[in-house]
RNA sequence: GCUCAAGUGGCGGAAUUGGUAGACGCGCUGGAUUCAAAAUCCAGUUUUUUCGGAAGUGCGGGUUCGAUUCCCGCCUUGAGUACCA
């Protein structure tokens, strides 16, 4: 009988899916096993024979499981919110929900054609209001938390409070903003609601803040550092530029060290472990200050903005936002004493609107430094009057009274806080650096400030004023790539400023350079030029002195970053000290003389939370007085609304601001229509959305209770699973994915939601398949130019007749053998005139060939690719053949679209089946490794599944004996149970298959058809070609699925040898074998091998120096 | 530049603790079957050879009775990251 794999594999994937043979119990006594796939983005383009590799993999792992005694979990899902289906809905109108649907049909189809073992009834989908109500409901508790860095977690936000009521915020030990105001208790107390929110949202593990963000206008969103390669977007490559703009964040960087620490307790690739350790890039070093000098040189008296800002404001006064332009339309009209200004100057900051007779500062909230503003301003002797951007549109004369107000009745001015703030303004300009080398502080010999520093333009002496400004000019107009590109060149100028040494008390120049970073550390380093490689090409460019600070080191070429041998010399009390012991003891001078202390440092941001997209979770968020309120969780979900158009607004909001019903009714609790914005309790909903990583951080513990309509996941389901036991996916999402996912999980530990703080104890990256291309060589004619004799119009005559001529592979082997081919076949033909042969150029470029116009023997169906919908230019092409036949030339490129390499796992099924097509992806190679895919392949496991059909069968009659196994037939078995084992369980697939392929190579010789070996065979073989062994089982008279049947157990003893083929070595070089019983002593081998003449024939007449006999491995003769 | 990973036949790859290098499969060569093709089956397939052998796992050294495997240096390829103080 023939084996045909279309019905049976039909026919067993209609069984699985109506037993529900896969749905995992959640009331099992049997041991949980969780077996995961990284979340899939259902895309339009459909799978290619690369993607199913993990699933296959993870696929074989859970059905071994199962049979090996577990309550395997083993589902699947979407993450189907994302940029592409968006992308799509702006081009065609089409609602990205509706081709989200339909991109979904397309990927469960042929998924289900390959046999998975997934467990469908935990289905989830990231954009299904049933599950992304639990993504902002975490949102929420993540708003309502904070970092206790005594506790070492996340602590509701009520504890801060209960602080803050009792002794103010000055000994909190939290991850919060950078500069936050100190308050008392008793201000805590006075503060208004607004005020309160503003401070809290400082310390929130999800905040609202004016950030600089990778703006990427090609797709009218920003996007986290993780979605950025090379300077441009991940998806569709757009430039991406530096903005300030007002998004919610996510503090991860409060958990920088636990993500680090975490690492070393889960079994996942060192690679990518490498990579998370490198994003969060931990460094230890010290913060120091060092106080600029009030030298003798004149530092100009009045307050200087930096260049950058003096640009911005500029551009800022001609154009004023839609708010401000209101409100200024009512200012500017009061006269004399009341007379107001905007966008004016106070000290180094910039103000909306100001009214200096009667000092009163008018502008819009939500900006930069608020308490420090507030703080300079009192100081100053202004007072500050705020509002929101809201307020002032929607009710510009009660904004106008209330400044009336202001300058009628104006607040008097705390004392203790003039009287704090002039005593810091006696204090001269402080410069703080963070370095990981303070056992080098006494090597410092100049310091470098990024251009960027806001410091830059108030120390700067007039005598370099104009050199500074020339230089930041020049390194603002340089763009973000060019400067990264551009490592080599080195520049920079002097400030004319001093710093003074806190140390030695030495006055040290202080310049600024564009190799220092505005957004690391400080965006200032003290340089030491003689242990740091930038510092000291610096200062050899610039000519300053390069002190050494090392025992015994030559410096004159290069700087010594070494650490660990070298001593420290010249360095006062650090002298003769070692690394280690210099740094421990640098530190603990500096905090002992109070400019300076430890600290750590880390790479890591913040992660940018805010998308200006649609296709994202709305956030359950509304404004009120400008601060965000949670929308209560019992209301949830938020569901997206509908928008007439995807595209941003016209006044540039995201896309949720062309809906019409966007916004928050406090009372009813509901989201109603925008024209009930004008009541008192109805306020705007946020408008942006939450990034593509939000639904996928969360979602392994959503499989394990996903039809909970009450619980984000049941206690007794999260307890039950607790984490993922095995994860496969791709490498890609190293520093995404990996890491935010991490992050949450660690955050839901804290707030004792889930019982693990790793969702994922191993984690495996599968590598990717590549295509290999097929190329044919294309002769393109031209006509030598420049013999300035013959007409131009009898040589196109010549050109015209050429065809486009195609030459098989082999045919040549350089440029010109190949030029000799094609003109010589012209000529033959008659397209080319022997007279005109030596006009004419022909020049080779090679191009793509579909791939399934190619044979197993790399022979193009030529008349199939004259054919083909995208070849129409080639349609009357000549083809130069080799033997009858064109070959073509393959390479290995990454498998795409635009190669014509792409192979459709829907077509190997349909030609060799699933079970084929399972084998064979496992087969090609160790799982980790990117590997080609070469069709031509497969044919050797479809094959092994013939023969293997074929020992169930006598001819045309299933026939399988009861009779008993033979000894030979027992260790074919049992020595394919042992391995196949083994290597399932170091997830060594392709060696499974290979032996397989032995077993049955092996049986087939030995005509075995006993139904002792046949039937545990097919439990072996079950997790890698599940079809065909359910078939066979079934045949075999089982009623139930093979996936409840146990793994056969391994007995050695069936292994058990008298005999050994032993390996006779000499020198270590293997020369003959000799079969040896096992029962004999070393000292019985020995002579037997001695004594053997092969033995005597290669010592030539020597005597061996030594005889090595490992029994039962090896004998060695030296000699 | 730095970090990590990997280099084995014509190709994908195997060799699990240092013990017979090239399993298994593709491709190729020859043969059987067939009117012929496909499919199937059999034999061969690292290089070299005076047919006894000899050499051989990117290159150069080392440790060892014995190294694809361990150590040192170098070369090549791939991935990540990039003026990170």
């Amino acid at each position: 009988m023939q084996y045909n794999h279309q019905e049976i594999e039909e026919n067993w994937q209609k069984f699985w899916a109506e037993n529900q043979t896969f749905k995992a119990s959640s009331t099992s006594e049997k041991p949980k096993y969780y077996v995961l796939d990284m979340f899939p983005y259902p895309s339009g383009a459909g799978l290619h024979v690369g993607h199913p590799l993990g699933y296959i993999a993870s696929d074989i792992y859970a059905r071994y499981k199962r049979h090996k005694g577990f309550n395997v979990l083993h589902p699947q899902g979407y993450d189907s919110f994302g940029l592409p289906a968006e992308q799509y809905a702006i081009q065609t109108g089409q609602h990205p929900a509706k081709t989200t649907e339909a991109n979904i049909a397309t990927y469960r189809k042929q998924l289900d054609k390959i046999g998975f073992s997934f467990d469908w009834s935990t289905e989830v989908r990231t954009s299904n209001p049933e599950y992304y109500k639990w993504t902002q409901w975490i949102f929420i508790q993540l708003f309502n938390s904070w970092y206790h860095k005594d506790t070492d977690k996340a602590e509701d936000i009520s504890t801060l409070i209960s602080i803050f009521k009792k002794s103010g915020n000055a000994k909190v030990n939290a991850v919060s903003d950078e500069d936050i105001a100190f308050f008392s208790a008793e201000e805590w107390n006075a503060f208004s609601t607004t005020e309160k929110e503003a401070i809290l949202l400082q310390y929130r593990l999800t905040f609202l803040s004016d950030t600089e963000v990778n703006w990427c206008p090609g797709l009218g969103t920003v996007l986290a550092n993780d979605e950025i390669v090379n300077g441009v977007s991940e998806r569709g490559s757009h430039p991406v530029v530096r903005k300030k703009m007002t998004q919610w964040s996510m503090r991860i960087s409060a958990y920088a060290q636990r993500l680090l620490d975490g690492l070393e307790t889960i079994d996942w690739p060192q690679p990518l472990k490498d990579s998370q350790t490198n994003w969060i890039g931990r460094s230890q070093g010290a913060m120091v200050s060092f106080d600029v000098a009030n030298g003798t040189e004149k530092v100009s008296s009045e307050v200087k903005l930096s260049y950058k800002e003096l640009e911005a404001l500029k551009e800022l006064r001609q154009n004023l936002s839609k708010a401000e332009t209101i409100l200024w339309d009512e200012l500017k009209n009061k006269k004399g004493a009341a007379k107001f200004r905007k966008k004016y100057t106070i000290g180094a900051f910039l103000v909306d609107y100001v009214c200096l007779a009667k000092n009163i500062i008018v502008e819009f909230s939500g900006k930069e430094e608020e308490a420090a503003r507030t703080e300079f301003f009192a100081k100053e002797g202004f007072n500050v009057v705020r509002f929101t951007n809201e307020e002032v549109i929607e009710n510009v004369l009660s904004v106008v009274s209330k400044i009336n107000a202001a300058i009628q009745f104006p607040k008097a001015i705390e004392k203790g806080a003039k009287k704090e703030v002039a005593l810091t303004a006696k204090n001269q300009y402080k410069i703080a650096v963070f370095t990981t080398r303070p056992d080098t502080i006494f090597g410092v010999s100049f310091m470098t400030l990024a251009p960027e520093h806001e410091l830059v333009s108030k120390i700067t002496t007039d005598a370099q004023k104009a050199a500074v400004e020339k230089y930041i000019t020049a390194t603002a107009k340089r763009s973000e790539r060019d400067r990264m590109a551009d490592v080599k060149t080195i520049s920079g100028v002097f400030t004319g400023a001093y710093a003074i040494h806190p140390f030695s008390g030495e006055k040290v120049q202080i310049w600024i350079g564009d190799y220092v970073l505005a957004n690391y550390g400080t965006g200032a380093v003290m340089a030491v030029p003689c242990g740091d490689q930038r510092d000291y090409d610096f200062a050899k460019k610039f000519e300053i002195p390069i002190p050494n600070i090392f025992e015994g080191v030559d410096i004159s070429e290069e700087a010594h970053t070494g650490k660990d041998a070298t001593k420290i010399a010249n360095s006062d009390f650090l002298s003769g000290l070692k690394y280690k012991k210099a740094l421990k003891l640098s530190i603990f001078e500096m905090e002992k003389r109070g400019f300076g202390y430890g600290k750590i440092n880390y790479r890591l941001r913040d992660a940018v939370f805010s998308r200006q997209r649609y296709w994202g979770e709305p956030f359950p968020v509304y404004y009120k007085d400008g601060m965000p309120q949670m929308i209560d969780a019992k209301h949830l979900p938020i569901v997206l609304p509908e928008v007439e158009k995807y595209l941003p607004t016209e006044d540039g909001k995201p896309p949720l601001g062309n809906a019409t019903a966007w916004a928050w009714d406090s009372r009813a609790k509901k989201v109603v229509s925008n024209e009930k914005l004008k009541n008192k309790t109805v306020y705007p909903l946020e408008l942006n959305t939450m990034p593509g990583w939000a639904g996928s951080s969360w979602y392994f513990n959503r499989y394990m209770d996903a039809a909970n309509t009450a619980e984000f996941a049941s206690k007794e389901a999260l307890d039950y699973w607790k984490e993922v036991d095995l994860y496969i996916g791709g490498s890609e999402h190293a520093t995404g994915h990996l890491l935010y996912a991490r992050f949450w999980q660690k955050f839901l530990f804290d707030k004792g939601i889930v019982p693990v703080d790793e969702f994922a104890k191993k984690l495996i990256n599968q590598g990717m398949i590549l295509g290999t291309s097929a190329f044919v060589y294309k002769a393109t004619a031209f006509v030598k130019e420049g013999c300035g004799c013959a007409d131009e119009k009898s040589n196109d005559d010549v050109l015209n007749k050429i065809p486009t001529v195609l030459v098989s592979k082999n045919l040549f082997s350089s440029d010109d053998e190949f030029e000799t081919v094609v003109k010589n076949y012209l000529m033959d033909k008659g397209f080319l005139s022997p007279l005109n042969a030596d006009i004419v150029m022909i020049v080779k470029t090679e191009i793509h060939a579909d791939v399934s116009l190619v044979n197993t023997s790399d022979e193009l169906d030529v008349d199939a690719f004259k054919n083909h919908a995208l070849n129409a230019a080639y349609k009357n092409s000549e083809f130069i053949l080799e033997d009858g036949v064109y070959k073509v030339k393959r390479e290995v490129e990454k498998m795409s679209k635009s190669k014509y390499n792409v192979v459709n796992p829907d077509a190997i099924v349909a030609q060799y089946g699933a079970d084929a097509l399972r084998l064979f992806e496992m087969f090609l190679g160790p799982l980790e490794q990117a590997k080609p895919w070469k069709t031509s392949g497969i044919s050797g496991v479809s094959s092994f599944l013939k023969k293997l059909w074929k020992l169930y069968f006598n001819e045309e009659i299933f026939e399988v004996s009861k009779e008993k196994a033979t000894k030979e037939e027992l260790k074919v078995l049992h020595k394919t149970i042992k391995k196949v084992q083994e290597d399932i369980e170091r997830f060594s697939f392709n060696t499974s298959v290979s032996t397989f392929m032995i077993a049955v190579n092996d049986l087939t010789t030995l005509k075995c058809n006993k139904r002792a070996i046949l039937e545990p065979l097919l439990v072996l073989l079950s997790p890698y070609a599940p079809h065909i062994s359910e078939e066979l089982w079934s045949k075999l008279g089982n009623k139930k699925s093979i996936s409840t049947a146990d793994f056969p157990v391994f007995d050695a003893k069936h292994l058990v040898e008298s005999a050994k083929n032993y390996p006779i070595s000499f020198n270590g070089k293997m020369r003959f074998t000799l079969e040896l019983s096992l029962d004999l002593s070393k000292e019985e081998i020995e002579k037997a091998v001695l004594v053997h003449e092969k033995t005597i024939a290669q010592l030539e007449g020597r005597t061996p120096k030594k005889v090595i006999v490992v029994p039962g491995k090896i004998i060695n003769i030296v000699g």
